[in-house]
DNA sequence: GAGAGTCTAGACTATATAGTCTATAACTTA
DNA sequence: TAAGTTATAGACTATATAGTCTAGACTCTC
């Protein structure tokens, strides 16, 4: 059959859905080629090993969040850039549960040849570039407390608010746009907080 | 062998340590027998079946970092529910990488007895409860939105600045309470808030 | 249309792991 | 000390899964 049935991205597609739906785990050979009705041979014809499916599976979901952060960061917006995750997270179900409800360890846990490494290596970099140009801007350094407040309210209070709701299967509704918002604005400060530290008024911004 | 060599906490400390180290996925049964030394028979005389052992591992974690969190919310303190966790994370840094790192699926994912069942959805139930306590008292609501609120300040947040640290096997830094208790003002608000929103003075309290 | 290259097809192998089963050693009690 | 109880001991089975291998079907080019 020398015409191809079957593209990478099709078992990457395939892969990305069971891991969405069952976890990392799910993804075993078997049952992507189950999915796909596809022989075995022909996922070992495009695909070296699982490990390196779900590699490349991980780091396209990750490069594919990570675009529009930096760009909000480059163009010196940190709000935007952690309200970014709510709304990616929106247009990417899928992706998201991948990116949120799981670690790097459950997708690369084995060898993976140099270029996904690299890859790997690469995306972590330009992330903690920016979490650094953001520090550095928004608290005046890039020592490592600085850092660490960029990295609270860029990533880990964006994945906070929104992880219950995907493990519900829920979207992350707009309540939890004004969570990271007002979070923001209390380690921040400053800019165009819409209101005081008062916050009976932020309770009840959103209740119906 | 009248005389047992092994106590089931034995299996169950073994699994703990095998599972901070590295994962749930690790707490295979020839694993923990091998650290302890103890031949397959001896395990399976104790526990029914490996997920039981996991299941039974999950609940006492939960449990024990609960106790801390529902006493501080019935004494009437939100903040110091929030700020239970990284005291809690600092006493037990074996356990608290399970909790903090993993998901509950990752442990019991499999059938278990109706007790451990009925274990499990008790304490879901005193958790929401305590949430919803929290939620009354301090938006003045238990409707959805508040009890969502409720979980973020005292729940997402401070697992999301601790999270980093377990996995880099560090003890939680002093600036993750700072963290927990400047959002935890800035949603819940009032009380004694040491600060305004302004937060230079934040940023700038615990750089050395 | 012959030959080369591409891809499908799926049986087969190797290995890790959960769980079973039988024998027996070490205690306990009457 | 005999009988009964409790636990150790580890070989064995069953199953899931990653990965290999060979045959051959399809397509494209000359």
């Amino acid at each position: 059959m020398g015409r191809a049935q079957f593209a990478p991205g099709d078992f990457l597609d395939a892969a990305r859905s069971l891991a969405a739906e069952h976890g990392p785990a799910a993804v075993t050979v078997d049952a992507v080629t189950r999915r796909l009705d596809a022989p075995k041979g022909s996922f070992y014809y495009r695909f070296a090993s699982r490990d390196l499916l779900l590699g490349e599976l991980w780091l396209a979901t990750v490069l594919a969040y990570q675009e529009g952060f930096v760009a909000a960061i480059e163009a010196g917006d940190g709000l935007a850039a952690a309200l970014h995750m709510p709304a990616w997270v929106r247009r990417n179900r899928e992706a998201a549960r991948l990116l949120l409800l799981y670690s790097r360890h459950d997708f690369v846990q084995g060898k993976w040849p140099a270029a996904l490494k690299r890859g790997v290596a690469d995306q972590a970099q330009r992330f903690m570039a920016s979490l650094e140009r953001f520090a550095h801007s928004a608290f005046g350094g890039s020592d490592a407390d600085a850092v660490r407040r960029a990295q609270f309210v860029l990533a880990d209070v964006p994945m906070a608010a929104i992880r219950p709701h995907l493990q519900r299967r829920e979207s992350p509704p707009p309540l939890v746009d004004e969570l990271i918002r007002a979070t923001y604005h209390a380690i921040v400060g400053g800019g165009a907080a819409p209101q005081t530290a008062s916050s009976s008024s932020i309770a009840s911004t959103r209740s119906g």
